[in-house]
DNA sequence: ATAAAACACGACCAAGTGGTCAGGTTTTTG
DNA sequence: CAAAAACCTGACCACTTGGTCGTGTTTTAT
């Protein structure tokens, strides 16, 4: 649960169409120094107070907005509404549709890295893969946007992310892998090829937050708090059983 | 393998801009009678072989840039491109970029309805679930753009199939979740809910269609028919597993 | 208090879009 | 072979979109 590569990964935004594109927006809450015409001659360090607060609340908008409608099929103009901002304002802040998806992505991108214990090589398999699961299962019943967002990404080949992510990535993914080849090793669970097993674990587990509407489509409602944790636990039992641990 | 549900879903058309809409597109080659000014007098039957041809082919390259672009970032100019056509010619098949959509879409839908065998309930749950998994294995293999498709629907919501899968769908569903719930109760299966089991196997056969330039992105390469086969038996196995059915 | 920076926003524009249409050419039909 | 249907396509248009700009207002620093 707790983290295991700290991954500072950042999006720098790629230009996207015809238009100039000067700098990158301002993720996060840290403001950066822009220069257009001759306003600001010192670098400022972190943006007024309002500033900060408006690009939370636009971020948060346009979250929903990239998530329900894909990049291409958000308009400004909807976002703004959301917030209830005028356009332009939305643009001061963001200086381009392109650097406020950034953003969001970078949002995500923190949150990514979720991976396995520092110690799990040395704990029980079981342990770790339910716990793995767990935060994963929760990621998705808590922040079913954001999972949007990153699989459109992801679907449509990643052109926005993909050089911030390539790395990290691989990285975390070589470093679960190479726990759980260990556990295979050690003859604590049956031999299987890792990446498969995190194929498994990332796709059921995305499908609860990717798909709802199609779950909701079949049972005539969203799952209820109890469904889910029911459906935790099958994942989980499942899996485990799946790998002769239990 | 076999079908279970003969599902005459088709698509139709929903006013999605401003735009006038006027009748649908001719999907999978059935042209339907169309009259605009005064052209044709007597409604045709099947349409032309060249009418048959071209839409094949625009078919296929609309499939693959919406696959890639989502519905909102294909252009029709895109596909006409990829067709080398004149964008004039494919509104000229296909009414609107709407129409195109769905009759792609239809074309998807055709093959979704794969399911459990009809006797299955009379057969071994183990057998059913291996065939049912590798199906949608080998689907995701073969039709990676018509899974992205569908996908990228259902995340926005599908507000264009919604109208013409809801009931399929829940029937199919349905239907799968019965044949399972009867092993449940025969003892031939660990007690699950079916539909959670079935999350698991959409999930993760739809995730080596959606997820492939992630896969590709971590293996630096792509599956290769070898490991896509190892890991079609680790899915089966570890599911199988999973139900204690092995 | 006052200047400078930050914030707010209506009006505007260039580019790209889906879709139409008129008039042509080719194919099919009788 | 001629008429009718089918096919083809450049030119065009209405509309949406991302993004800019000028100017006005509020906040912040000194």
């Amino acid at each position: 649960m707790t983290q295991t590569t700290a991954a500072p990964n950042q999006i720098t935004e790629t230009t996207e169409s015809a238009s100039a594109q000067q700098n990158t927006a301002n993720a996060g809450g840290k403001a950066k120094g822009k220069r257009r015409g001759a306003k600001p001659v010192v670098a400022k360090q972190l943006g007024g107070a309002i500033r900060q607060r408006n690009e939370e609340r636009i971020l948060r908008a346009a979250a929903e907005v990239f998530a329900s409608a894909g990049y291409k099929g958000t308009s400004v103009q909807a976002i703004a509404d959301k917030v209830e901002l005028p356009k332009a304002n939305i643009l001061y802040y963001f200086k381009s549709k392109a650097g406020l998806y950034t953003a969001v992505l970078n949002d995500i991108l923190e949150m990514w890295n979720q991976g396995f214990d520092e110690r799990a090589i040395e704990r029980e398999p079981a342990d770790v893969i339910r716990e793995y699961i767990l935060a994963k299962m929760r990621y998705s019943r808590t922040r079913p946007q954001e999972s949007k967002i990153f699989a459109t990404e992801i679907i449509h080949g990643a052109p926005v992310i993909r050089d911030a992510i390539d790395l990290p990535m691989v990285g975390w993914t070589k470093q679960k892998a190479s726990v759980i080849q260990a556990w295979v090793a050690q003859g604590k669970m049956r031999a299987i090829e890792p990446l498969y097993l995190l194929f498994m674990i990332w796709g059921t587990t995305q499908f609860y937050a990717d798909f709802d509407s199609e779950i909701t489509m079949i049972k005539g409602r969203a799952l209820s708090d109890e469904e889910f944790s029911k459906a935790e636990d099958f994942v989980v039992e499942t899996v485990l059983r799946g790998l002769a641990l239990i």
